[in-house]
DNA sequence: AAAATAAAAGACATTCACATCTTTTATTAA
DNA sequence: TTAATAAAAGATGTGAATGTCTTTTATTTT
């Protein structure tokens, strides 16, 4: 559905809201390695998440990266956005580029509700609800972020 | 959401459901250019669609493609699932290979209904159906197949 | 200051879906 | 039976996303 370059940002978010503060960083390395990415690509993926603010990285011995504050009341959709833009959600389910109503393809109105629960999947929780899901360990969750 | 290849594949059938019979059928340059698809690359899908049963073709003067009978009575689902499978139906949310509740993401639940409504977006018509709608005119679809 | 560390940056490589071009084969019409 | 037509088949090209490698810059520790 999204590109590696979104997914490993979104995974990457939320394995550093569990992960590191301030003052406990998390090296390309170590990140690359607990999410089985390729380190240096992923290396330019974290490039661009710090220049779009989603994380703060410091250079240097004992450097790495942690979690912007303002990025914990963020959804996985906004994090979508901020990466590759939101036309996924408009996207035709035929593949005709433009969907709306004034050109509907023939399943238009059957595939409505697939972007809407889409959308709703993606905003419904914040990486800080996703991060107390994970630590509070009353769930069934098992896969390593 | 699905390769171009699939997506050709769709539009095809529902053209010629609508354009063509087995005494009249349609050859490769006219489906390319009523449907805007690349000729060379389309006469590709078209030789892998006669393959899968889709529709059948004609060699010689006068030849071309036409729907194979029991095409009709297929969804667009069944389609799709021809031509490229239905892993998509299986993909997590977040990128994650297999979806699976032994092993959820954090939004396995929030995302469930969304392959979901795929699912039933995608195979509440037959390509049958779909001719219908298109040639009763008695709905608004206005885009050329 | 010098050495070590780790991210930033740039250049380069790979892959695969997508697309094009050319040659061959089958069929029809004259 | 020759010429024309159109699909089948094979070879080749292209571009964007993905991935790798090397060099540079910033920071910290000694
Ligand atoms: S036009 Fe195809 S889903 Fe809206
Ligand atoms: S594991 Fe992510 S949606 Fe099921």
């Amino acid at each position: 559905m999204f590109s590696k370059t979104t997914e490993y940002a979104i995974r990457v978010v939320i394995y550093l809201s569990v992960n590191t503060t301030p003052s406990s960083l998390a090296g390309v390395n170590e990140i690359a390695g607990n999410l089985n990415f390729p380190a240096a690509f992923l290396g330019k993926v974290l490039q661009d998440m710090v220049k779009k603010g989603l994380i703060i990285s410091v250079k240097g011995p004992g450097g790495g990266f942690y979690l912007n504050d303002n990025t914990l009341s963020l959804s996985i959709l906004d994090i979508v956005e901020l990466m590759e833009g939101l036309g996924f959600l408009n996207k035709c389910g035929l593949g005709i580029n433009s969907c709306s109503p004034e050109n509907p393809c023939p399943i238009h109105e059957e595939y409505k509700n697939v972007p809407e629960s889409m959308r709703k999947a993606l905003s419904i929780k914040s990486i800080c609800d996703i991060r107390e899901d994970l630590t509070d360990g009353n769930n069934e969750l098992t896969i390593d972020f």
